[in-house]
RNA sequence: GGAGAGGUGGCUGAGUGGUCGAAAGCGCGGGUUUGCUAAACCCGUGAGGGCGCAAGUCCUCCGCAGGUUCGAAUCCUGUCCUCUCCGCCA
């Protein structure tokens, strides 16, 4: 979230910025009713006082008429004072709701329009557009050749939208993330395997919302957990109401989880095979740094995600996403599409976003500078390392061959133990 | 899953109803002394928020959420977490 204060004194540029994210809020009543909750907060902490300061004058009364009286003026006091309380918590109530679907800001060179039409192309991969002298085939018939898929399996057990991965598959996923894991290690990061459930508040901290007809989130019965839609959510908990130095920033970590979508509204966009699924496993960077960072950190992420993809010798573009695309929490974001063959088009396989001190704000993570009194709100970043099934995508259908059969990326050949995937005999 | 113990400031740790935002020590910042460093000594030192140009002042915070009370770190209830022992298990 925003700071409230910065919302007050900017009411203007807040919803300009809400305009160009083609986010509909009604900044006009945040700003009604923030300036009455101030009003109201005054009042509550003026009667608080007297009352407290009646409280403590009995304790110092000898006399028990005295002591009586007074006690009787505290609760009236203390009653007038709930009455209040309990009119400003209603109030609180509606503007946490506004406050919470207010995004952040934008940085002033994202694109502005209010979709990903706008979104700009600000670079190429190294590895070209492969042109094939046959019909290149889609990752689903590759994986139905090569018998490295069971989507009918995972129909059977848990629904559309899941599968088995068999055979080099498996191999390819494991190296996969080894590669990336091994890429990022080697510049600082440290890596973790994260819970695959968390808390409700570490979601909403994280900017998603657990409930309501939208969620993408699947919630567990009966508790206060839901499955992680990305390790970005137990990552950005990681440090949930901490206060770190901040020598020890920027802190780079990565981590491993399974991802769990319901999908919802999404039946029918790009659906096919492993592209839009309820479960994958991804390896996903986070950065936690100081606001004079933040900047230099993005383009250091998008950097690594270039590296990768450049290193799996899979052609992409990098998208340099517009403001209307921009979700909540991300004050800029940059994403990787790569080619996919299959598809004849570009395909999201990577996002990294500065969300600047907006999730920290809400999951209240700070800093402090040595010699200084007080503590900042620190900077989150995230980015995709590899998220597998895309990943898988992108490299069976960039890497097959004439006769049906798929290379094996070179990075990832020790792990996978073969140059190439043929079909079982 | 069962039994017990405990969660207090950057850390250790005292505090069982009123002057406690909280003793003491450590750490940290400043100073005195001192060839330098160290030691010793002195002073200072939690966070968030409101109002104020500022000095300052008010509110909130002793895991979290409720309750009792004029008043709660302290009493009650629930909950989460940590530790020890037992059971079970990968």
């Amino acid at each position: 979230m925003l700071d409230r204060k910065f919302i007050l004194e900017n009411a203007d540029i807040v919803k300009l910025n809400c305009t160009n994210r083609n986010v509909h809020v009604d900044l006009d009543r945040f700003v009604e009713l923030e300036t009455r909750r101030r009003e109201m907060q005054a009042e509550v902490e003026q009667l608080n006082r007297q009352a407290n300061e009646v409280s403590k004058s009995i304790g110092k009364t000898k006399d028990p008429a005295e002591r009586e009286a007074r006690k009787e003026e505290g609760r009236r006091l203390r009653e007038q004072t709930n009455e209040r309380r309990t009119e400003l918590d209603e109030l609180s109530a509606e503007l946490d709701a506004i406050h919470g679907s207010i995004p952040n800001m934008s940085h002033p060179e994202a694109p502005v329009g209010e979709d990903d039409k706008s979104n700009l192309e600000i670079a190429r991969g190294i590895t070209p557009v492969p042109q094939f002298d046959f019909q290149p085939l889609d990752h689903v018939e590759l994986a139905e050749k090569l018998d490295l898929v069971d989507f009918e399996a995972g129909g059977r057990v848990a629904g559309h939208g899941f599968y088995f991965l068999k055979n080099e598959a498996v191999l390819l996923e494991l190296a996969l993330q080894r590669y990336a894991i091994e890429v990022l290690m080697a510049e600082g990061f440290t890596p973790m395997t994260t819970p695959d459930l968390a808390l409700n508040s570490v979601l909403e901290g994280t900017g998603y919302i657990p409930r309501g007809p939208e969620t993408q989130i699947y919630s567990i019965a009966n508790t206060e957990l839901s499955l992680v839609a990305t390790a970005e959510i137990p990552l950005g908990g990681l440090l949930a109401g901490q206060t770190v130095d901040d020598e020890q920033l920027p802190m780079k970590v990565c981590g491993i989880s399974h991802c769990f979508r319901t999908e919802a509204g999404a039946h029918g966009r790009a659906t096919r095979g492993l592209y839009r699924v309820h479960q994958f496993t991804k390896v996903e960077m986070f950065a936690f740094t100081t606001p004079e960072q933040s900047d230099a950190m993005l383009e250091e992420l998008r950097g690594l995600e270039c590296r990768i993809f450049d290193g799996l010798g899979v052609p992409y573009r990098v998208v340099d996403t517009a403001t209307g695309d921009l979700g909540g929490p991300a004050y800029r974001k940059y994403d990787l599409e790569a080619w996919m063959p299959g598809r004849g088009d570009y395909g999201e396989v990577t996002s990294t976003s500065n969300c600047t001190d907006y999730q920290a704000r809400r999951l209240n993570i700070r800093y402090r500078t040595k010699g200084e009194k007080g503590t900042k709100l620190l900077h989150t970043l995230n980015g995709t390392a590899v998220a597998i099934s895309r990943a898988m995508i992108a490299v069976l259908e960039n890497y097959q061959q004439a006769d049906g059969s798929v290379i094996v990326p070179e990075v990832l050949r020790p792990m996978v133990g073969k140059e190439k995937i043929e079909p079982r005999g």
